[in-house]
DNA sequence: TAGGAGTTCTATAACGTTGTAAAAAAGAAG
DNA sequence: CTTCTTTTTTACAACGTTATAGAACTCCTA
């Protein structure tokens, strides 16, 4: 049996609720009354029930995460941040994997996980907008990443467009003139890699450099298809002196399979990512990349999941965040 | 305001009871009533509170996870399989991050994040067994990893002892003599670099080698350390023609900085893993290491801690596991 | 057609908190 | 001292579920 706030009453000598008034910093306690009820908190171990908490308030402190995959070195850094930044902010993190599947993401939003959770996270990749719009409940909901850009939602992203222009800006400065692309997805203009594609054209454009779509490979976001990717570049003989993977794995899976091959990097063919995993820094040669400012999107979305949270009203207009990037020159692009 | 089992009971004609009764598959009831509320739930889209269940029955459907940091690839991808075995079985896992601090894994016995969870799956790194035994409380912990083998505990681990031993004897056959290990821990000889060293030494006395303490080197588990050990070998002078970094991103930091030093891989010296990432598959050199049975560690010790939460008495003993481990053997040390 | 053994259903009381409203105590003003 | 205001404390209900215990049905047997 658990020590419980009737309990800790008894102990002191008061009623229950002044317990809970004690607890919860209510304005008007004799500061000797505080005292006795805080001297019995001590001496019985008391511990507030959490649950009964919940059930009464309707708080959880709680936030959910929805991600496709845990395991995905991105979304566990990520992960671990929010983690870190709720927890600064009394509240806890539970994470809900997804597998990139509608069904799960859309699920997400609704029944048991929604509500343990006093706010969502919410990564969508496949759930489109108004499916989302038709299911989002009216507790808060923050997305991050690019997916969805939803004038009705909030929104905490980062600059893909310009992240990827001057990645390849800095690309072509190096001399590199056929940049080879991989990761793209041709079905979507809107999720990250349609974004980050934008700003790969765009960079080439204002270069003066013609978009060649033969250089444009497709690939799901892991290390197997960014190395399967290039590998079909290659056996199909398109010649390119860069590669730009879409995201880390990509380009990592693109550097294994170069160097496998006998492709010198950075000599014959630069390698360039996005994302500044913690293993880029450690590939070999190391990998040039962007750092997309996760820090920074960790500590905005949960500020202003909270906010949301805090607030009186439902917001009529969502807020839309881009966490800076910087650059992170290294060995496979110099 | 959500549907309650109040609104089920009124508009399926029955009482509150019988609603519970339906939800939790009691025997007795006639087809007829159970379709009646069943259809009532439906039409009314009604969802069970877990708060309130929780309340009352005192069991919430969750279970703990605690490790030293989610962004490291081996916990994230054991987490990421542990939430799945754990949803498979309807539970939900709760994360906590204690930074392989003492006091925040301690703390994770107690207070509210025990508070959450039906039982705890529990990593400790610097917390030793008697702490542990002393806060563990009544509900059911299972131990992961190797820092605490004791017969109080359930424990979940793998065969770290042959796994290296094995290993050792793979680069001793591929004709190396002076295996260096990295990520050894002075300090403790029963967590996984105890056990692991332990089994490398095995391995060269079985083959009438000679241990060399010149040879292990002390390292953090991180990439930047295993690169920085392998450094310090190199400017120290000593010779090796092989690496054992006792876990995978030890190797990858010291196949990183060998290659940056020009040293050949394989050719001058081998370089072997423990853990078998995600990442290590797509290394260049891929990295030869031991896959440790992740995927059984994951179901086994949910299935353990689910036999423990459903029984009636605590355990008197602790029941030990070790999943089965493969050697990865690939181009690093072939 | 009563008696008994099952089966099916229900009223009521918890679980441990917080919110409401009002009572009690203390202080200020006349 | 009263009366009024402000501060402090309290009794009681409520959050939505499950547990207990017993009532009300059904069906069988004698």
């Amino acid at each position: 049996m658990a020590v419980t706030m009737n309990d800790v009453a008894r102990a002191a000598g008061v009623s229950l609720k002044t317990v809970s008034n004690v607890l919860n910093d209510y304005e008007f306690i004799r500061p000797a009354t505080k005292q006795r009820v805080q001297d019995a908190i001590a001496e019985l171990g008391y511990e507030a029930n959490l649950t009964a908490r919940s059930l009464r308030s309707g708080k959880t402190s709680m936030l959910g995460l929805v991600l496709s995959d845990l395991s995905a070195p991105y979304y566990a850094e990520l992960a671990s941040k929010l983690m870190k930044a709720a927890a600064r902010r009394g509240y806890r993190v539970i994470v809900e994997q997804s597998d990139a599947g509608a069904a799960a993401e859309l699920g997400a939003l609704q029944g048991t996980f929604r509500q343990l959770t006093d706010g969502l996270l919410f990564t969508p990749l496949v759930a489109d907008a108004d499916a989302i719009a038709a299911r989002a409940g009216r507790k808060p909901l923050v997305m991050l990443g690019e997916h969805v850009m939803d004038p009705r939602f909030d929104l905490v992203t980062m600059k893909n467009g310009e992240a990827a222009a001057a990645l390849t800006r800095h690309l072509l400065a190096g001399g590199r003139r056929r940049i080879a692309v991989i990761g793209a997805r041709p079905d979507e203009s809107a999720g990250s890699a349609g974004l980050r594609l934008n700003g790969y054209r765009k960079a080439l454009e204002d270069a003066g450099i013609a978009f060649d779509a033969g250089l444009v490979a497709p690939a799901a976001w892991r290390r197997d298809a960014g190395a399967a990717a290039v590998a079909g570049l290659l056996e199909a003989g398109v010649e390119f002196d860069a590669v730009f993977g879409l995201n880390d794995v990509l380009a990592l899976g693109a550097l294994h399979e170069l160097l496998i091959r006998g492709v010198k990097v950075p000599g014959e063919v630069a390698v360039a990512g996005f994302d500044d995993i913690d293993e880029a820094r450690f590939a070999s040669p190391s990998l040039t990349t962007v750092s997309p400012g996760m820090e920074e999107i960790a500590e905005r979305s949960v500020g202003l999941l909270l906010d949301r949270i805090g607030a009186r009203e439902t917001a009529a207009q969502g807020v839309h965040v881009a966490a800076g990037f910087e650059l992170k020159i290294r060995e496979s692009a110099p």
